[in-house]
DNA sequence: GAGTGGTCTAGACCACATG
DNA sequence: ATGTGGTCTAGACCACTCT
């Protein structure tokens, strides 16, 4: 009997019964699931209804099906991690220092695949705390001949999203993301009044189109314990 | 008709269409889409078959559902990134430096929640490029007390994944992660045979127990350029 | 009251795996 | 030959929203 007994679908029942079994070892991954017709039976219910409480485990990736076969647990990946990243800094406001044409230095050259002599849009910002310390310093690239409203609209969302309403949001582009750490130079150093050396995390974003052209790219350099990045990885009961 | 005319489940046409009127912008985020009864006209198709092509854009993050209303188009997060970490480099040998119980200094208190009289096995080991050169620097903590067995296949298989058989895997735990940027003290100077002040990038790692227990803490410094961590946000075509 | 999505059933046919 | 998962249908009842 269910709790509250307010109305539990079945479905969700055969969902949870079967991922406690995995979660607590009953199933161990790699070994193979009762077939569609034994659950039938084990929960006296029909096989698209079975089949609906396995769906939601496969999409949980919890298992997987091999057809045919049967469905067998999957091995869990400590490896992969879903990461936030924005610009945006608890009580921190930011504010553009500078937009500008520039013809690309070679690393702009090479992360958006253009020409030494092709003009590209240059915006810098800085990001500045409460109490007045500059955190953290962004360039962003994005080539100007591009001039493709349909384009623009998302781009600016991705790169602005302080001043571009959602509704305008579409699934034109998808982002890359590269994060290393850095020592600020001199330049850096003088544009974010900090120490030559000290060390900065840099995240890199490449804004990619479905058709694979390059739309953008963007720096943000960022002082610690400033902009630390978080994420989780594996399932939460 | 479909390409080479195998035989294209109905629901992955309607899946597809639907996909593709997303991402061309024939259907915009927020809005809603039609209804199952019109999209089982539209495509001659009976409501479950329908409902499964929607099922499949639900999983995929393109559309949510409310009950009774309708379903709509998702707002794209471009500020959601999958991120893949592992302490393998491409290339590089890994060497044991130390293993042995030792007091918990602050930072590992903290990161494991236990009293600075509870004793902690330190794991430490060096990772070494071709040419001989060391790359990065881990240090791995893990509360003593513990002797679960059942913990222990899945925290040694998370913690050393090179030397614990897949096999042996469970869900018993889930990893949070921590990304940020130091400078080499005097001592990881020695070390890692750099010198002092130069950027690392620092990858934490917090192995919990789905109980919530704090089961293991993980610290890898690498030097740049190795060790970057690369991702993706968005959806592709 | 008409329309919506959420759940569930009891069939059906298929193609393929394994023994 | 049997069992498996993959697909699909044509119903059904519910609870809710909208107008």
């Amino acid at each position: 009997m269910p709790r509250t007994s307010k109305k539990k679908p079945l479905y969700t029942t055969i969902h949870g019964q079967l991922r406690s079994k995995i979660f607590n070892g009953s199933f161990l991954p790699g070994e193979m699931l009762p077939s569609e017709s034994q659950l039938c039976m084990e929960f006296q219910a029909s096989r698209e209804t079975v089949r609906k409480g396995l769906k939601e485990l496969e999409s949980e990736g919890l298992i997987y099906s091999r057809a045919k076969i049967g469905y067998f647990v999957c091995t869990p990946r400590h490896s992969d991690f879903t990461v936030n990243f924005t610009e945006y800094i608890e009580g921190c406001t930011t504010q553009y220092k500078n937009i500008h044409g520039i013809l690309p230095d070679e690393r702009v050259q090479k992360a958006l695949d253009i020409q030494p002599n092709q003009v590209v849009i240059e915006f810098e910002q800085l990001t500045i705390n409460p109490e007045g310390v500059i955190i953290a310093y962004s360039k962003k690239y994005l080539p100007y001949e591009k001039a493709h409203p349909s384009v623009e609209g998302e781009l600016n969302y991705a790169v602005f999203p302080e001043i571009t309403m959602p509704k305008l949001d579409t699934f034109s582009l998808y982002t890359s993301i590269r994060i290393s750490a850095v020592a600020a130079d001199d330049t850096l150093a003088e544009i974010m009044q900090c120490s030559t050396g000290e060390p900065l995390l840099l995240v890199e974003r490449f804004f990619i189109q479905q058709d694979e052209q390059l739309a953008g790219y963007a720096l943000f350099y960022v002082k610690q314990p400033y902009g630390q990045l978080n994420g989780m990885s594996g399932y939460r009961l």
